[in-house]
DNA sequence: CTTGTATGTGCAAATATTTGCAGTTCCAAG
DNA sequence: CTTGGAACTGCAAATATTTGCACATACAAG
């Protein structure tokens, strides 16, 4: 479950150094569990060290996905959220009329994208996605709604 | 080209009022063309109208999204940008190394999209996708640097 | 075990965006 | 053409995130 060791040898064969803020701030990723924000990494993380601030938590979080060590989830009108990248490969469809935010499995829509824009010489390295438009509930009242 | 006069007749009929703001905000997407930040947009609006604000700018365009009128691209590290909705329907490929923003034709990959989340009950609207990922280049950049 | 130094951190300020509120204005009804 | 009131706006303050910089520290080299 929570055993992020692996995660840190990551840190430190990229080149990073291993500070305890790090280790911290990775430890509060897989302990929470699930989308956590930035906010909610450092109340985690300040139980065991006050000073920590949360500029650091941020550019944490930043190092640790572009290491591929946890995910991304960003969608507008809330605040970025991270998760991390051991959970099962997903993507989530966010309903932009009631806000709730549901995972579908990452096959085999990754798998159609990889193709489509390897069309264009890209190479998507989101396992992350996030689709906007309205789930079963809203979107039937938006019809019901018009008549 | 600029008429936006069938656009304005949307936010009428959609029961909201048509005020100044609205239209010079409506005219200024229509005329910068492209993707444009609220600045940009603040700042042509500010040449016949100096007294509007940065929050009517950001309120109004995101109206206008909800309205279908305009897009909104989205992505992390960069300002949101808006986009009129009569252009060509497409996605973006957004290179995460070094920030370089492409477009891709929305077909056959709205389609897809539109197939395999519908499965979930879910309506994606969202014809304007941010693709996170490695442009060409940059992944042939990366593999090099691997050896 | 030192020590030098590039990397990383805390703090404060900058930037991006959202929100509360009191005063203004669009516009439906008369 | 008025006019009342809900919708809208400007402004300021709140919130979210990023950045600059001086000081602290991980860790490679000795
Ligand atoms: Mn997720
Ligand atoms: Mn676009
Ligand atoms: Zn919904
Ligand atoms: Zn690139």
């Amino acid at each position: 479950m929570s055993c992020y060791h692996q995660a840190s040898e990551v840190i430190r064969s990229a080149g990073y150094r291993l500070t305890p803020q790090r280790l911290f701030i990775l430890e509060a990723v897989y302990h929470l569990g699930g989308h956590v924000t930035a906010e909610q990494v450092l109340a985690y993380v300040q139980k065991s060290s006050p000073y920590v601030d949360l500029s650091t938590v941020y550019r944490t979080l930043e190092l640790l996905v572009s290491l591929g060590l946890i995910r991304r989830f960003s969608a507008p009108n809330r605040p970025n959220e991270y998760e991390v990248a051991t959970a099962e490969p997903h993507h989530h469809l966010v309903c932009l009329r009631c806000g709730r935010v549901e995972a579908v499995p990452a096959e085999p829509l990754s798998t159609v994208l990889r193709e489509i824009v390897a069309a264009h010489g890209f190479t998507p390295d989101e396992t992350h996605l996030a689709i906007h438009g309205l789930c079963a509930e809203c979107h039937a009242q938006e019809r019901s709604h018009e008549a």
